[in-house]
DNA sequence: TCATATATTTTGATTATCGAAGTATTTCTT
DNA sequence: AAGAAATACTTCGATAATCAAAATATATGA
């Protein structure tokens, strides 16, 4: 009995550590490899832009800022930056002409797609070598961690 | 077949959401109980490098911004401001006195445990409901993940 | 001892961010 | 329909984080 409870107690401080040590490297990473990637001229925080834009509905400036959690008027110097660099068009909108939609470019959508690789290699080698059964275990774990944060976001 | 495909298939587009998620929110959520809490006159940087120096052996301030990825000059003006509010202490090293040795202060180590308490709150409900087998699946799972970070770092 | 290396700090410049005020447009009220 | 209030965004001015280069203090090696 004692036994067992060192043994949990060690599984929990090894996943504990992992999970910090992961937190504390995935940004510093994307960051270096976005720098050594054809794509140098932006950063993570313009990334994380470009990922909330995306490619499939247009949104509005604030929108966008809220998702990123920025104000509305650090979104504007941001996506006026983006803009410059060629990442992103802003349209008035036809409805109403106070909203900007925002969009990727050809090279905003080139980068765009490249991130979400990022992603999926990370989710990939995330479940390396799982049977279906084990991928179900991991979709469960990485589901109560989300929904947990969720749960603290929405208090 | 096909239908297992497709199975297989939409288990990992959950999964890498729910892992997008996880991490697009995770700093922002640790941010903002940060503001909500006793020590709202730090930032999650500033914990980062309270995290950085630690209890349990005495570092160097070159060695601090490197973990944390900073430059030495960014690093005195962060510890500056950390001395400045309470929570570390510099301490020149007897041996080679143009080294400065970090240390927490009782306030620096009560919000260093706080902090470690919120991983493993995390850590705790990565792994809520699960058998020992199970959790073992998921460790495999966030050394997968953590290994495929460090082996990138190292390139 | 003198030159060089190392650890940190200071300085000056740049950049990201914020809040408040400003502008243009839409919606609501009467 | 006119004027008031609300909304979406931008501009402005201030602040804070960061960096690179120069400066300082100390240690190490020839």
């Amino acid at each position: 009995m004692k036994k067992m409870n060192e043994v949990i107690t060690t599984d929990f401080e090894k996943i504990n550590s992992d999970l910090v040590d992961v937190f504390n490297n995935v940004m510093w990473i994307e960051e270096a490899s976005l720098k050594r990637s054809y794509f140098s001229d932006i950063t993570l925080k313009d990334m994380h832009t470009i990922d909330a834009i995306s490619m499939y509905d247009e949104k509005s400036a604030s929108q966008v800022a809220r998702m990123i959690h920025l104000t509305p008027s650090a979104m504007t110097t941001a996506i006026d930056k983006l803009v410059q660099k060629g990442y992103v068009e802003r349209r008035r909108s036809r409805t109403d002409r106070r909203v900007v939609k925002l969009g990727l470019t050809h090279k905003g959508r080139v980068v765009y797609r490249a991130h979400q690789g990022f992603h999926r290699d990370m989710a990939h080698n995330f479940m390396a070598g799982m049977t279906t059964e084990e991928a179900s275990v991991v979709q469960r774990a990485i589901h109560n961690l989300k929904s947990y944060l969720m749960a603290i976001l929405s208090k």
